[in-house]
DNA sequence: CCTTTTGTTATATAATAAATATAACAAAAG
DNA sequence: CTTTTGTTATATTTATTATATAACAAAAGG
């Protein structure tokens, strides 16, 4: 395990915009309990380089993930765990989701008991995450 | 309702592109039965003319769409909706959503019953707006 | 106190992606 | 036979993404 930062890997191959790869790597972390809230991210310069990428690009990560409500970027302080809670956005955003997920799998044929077993085994393996 | 076309409404203060937004639209009306497998989409001048935006934006929902799995875009006959199942490509791509999705309810607090029951709506709706 | 690291801001540039604008042509439709 | 259509091609514009430097003041660490 990383000493100090948090295991990011950009896939430059891959057609995930970085700042995305970054951020989604970031929400599964705290999902999965390897980030703590209060917990302090490594900064946009040590990030840049362990990820092999620019400055630039982890900072907006990190920015995205403020807007989010993911992270507080405090002036001059960086970026720690903070997740905030807001109804209408959150609740409005996951609902969008769960539209989109239940549309496609209804195009492909994939019942919502298959969509529920998914769900369970991703938060199963999710909170599993917790005990190391 | 439109009488030939597709309703698809292109929202230009969207943060999404405009073929993310068609794409988007198209599956949630298959999903939804206000298109139903077989059926011809307008010709990509007409989705352009009437959703306000260029032929090759059009073309380019068109081509992502039949690359994902729902349309067919046969040589000189046009799309029509033909949605085909990848066990592996369509179930990482499902899964990988329902990954993210618990991810992101899991930072904020969502509980995974409160998932299961928006994803429960979700699917009544779609199964609703079959009977018209 | 001094050096280093840090967050932040600014600017610049390159590369890629998104969207539009025309044009042309052959096939299909009417 | 005219129109519409799908398709291909080219070109341009704008926006986004990613990188490259530089500078500065605050914070940290010695």
């Amino acid at each position: 395990m990383a000493k100090d930062g948090i295991d990011i890997i950009i896939d430059t191959e891959s057609e995930e915009n970085y700042y995305m790869q970054i951020r989604n790597q970031v929400i599964r972390q705290i999902a999965y309990g390897k980030l703590v809230p209060g917990q302090s991210l490594p900064s946009v310069r040590q990030l840049a380089e362990s990820a092999g990428i620019n400055m630039h690009t982890a900072r907006k990560a990190y920015l995205l993930l403020k807007k989010e409500g993911y992270l507080r970027v405090d002036n001059r302080k960086g970026a720690t765990v903070d997740v905030s809670f807001n109804e209408s956005v959150d609740m409005d955003d996951l609902m969008n989701d769960v539209i989109m997920l239940c549309a496609k799998a209804g195009c492909k044929g994939v019942s919502l008991e298959k969509i529920h077993m998914m769900l369970d085994e991703a938060y199963k393996k999710q909170a599993g995450e917790g005990a190391d």
